[in-house]
DNA sequence: GCTAAGACTTCCCATCATGGGAAGGTCAAG
DNA sequence: CTTGACCTTCCCATGATGGGAAGTCTTAGC
């Protein structure tokens, strides 16, 4: 099995499948006589894996604890759950935070005209940022610009 | 008023200052003659918007809209209102996404003795994925992995 | 006036996960 | 044997931010 076929077996772009197996998150996989890569049932379901817990948010490296766990048949679920816990609450932060912003700029918007007038409350609020609240959870860590990728 | 000034007063610090400049969001500031920049109370005033514009998630390319609709005083609040409308609908659409992230990971975390055992229903779910849920609405686009910045 | 600390300057590198694309080798169907 | 679809590696870009080096400047204390 080819790395166009492990891609469309597992859902993981063949981009990323070669990224992952140079960062180490899976193992080499085998190679053809001609230098292609080749897959087995064991990769597919590593692939599948790390597909699942990149749909849930988790990091490479949270998935890299996960993958490691999932292979150690002695696991302490405890740790799994830990893992899993601490990308809960993450994302609970997260949330809130971005809840926060959605719930001031909805307000700001409904006062705002949305005419042909110059007037409107959002510049007022990014100018004179009466924003005197309590500093911003969002402040004490990287505050990602929420992007549409386009 | 150098740079650290402006930091300390704007909330911004030194190195976003270069950065902005650099990519042309807020204008060159001046040079003294050993060619330390010197700012104005119009760049700290722009620079004051452009914090409150990424606290409030907005991207670099937005506030470079905002920015120049702020300055505009015949603009149409129509546009600020589209563009403060359309980073609503991007955030709650985001929210969404990790707020079934988040529900679907507690659930199963609760469904997680968290002892010395090795059985576990997150493992379970990553290796099996009984997600047959419609295609992920979070899989057309770039997909973040939720990380705290440590 | 000299010195040391601190703040400024530019320049380069790293992050995180992902995609784009070039240049060249390989495979399978016609 | 050609053609098109695949594979390989390698480099670059993203977005917003920080880290740090090497060199220049300023300021306070002596």
């Amino acid at each position: 099995m080819n790395i166009g076929q492990a891609s469309d077996a597992s859902g993981v772009s063949a981009k990323m499948i070669r990224y992952y197996e140079q960062i180490g998150l899976i193992r080499p996989a085998g190679r053809t006589d001609t230098n292609y890569r080749s897959f087995s049932e064991r990769d597919l379901n590593d692939l599948r894996f790390i597909k699942r817990g990149r749909a849930l948010g988790f990091s490479i490296e949270e998935i890299t604890n996960l993958l490691s766990l999932w292979r150690d048949r002695t696991r302490p679920s405890r740790e799994v759950k830990a893992i899993a816990d601490g990308h809960v609450a993450d994302l609970r932060t997260r949330i809130a935070e971005m809840q926060a912003m959605a719930d001031t700029l909805s307000a700001l918007s409904e006062c705002c005209a949305g005419d042909e007038r110059p007037d409107c409350p959002i510049l007022s609020d990014l100018a004179a940022g009466p924003r005197p609240v309590a500093p911003t959870s969002a402040e004490s860590r990287r505050l990602r610009a929420p992007r549409r990728p386009s």
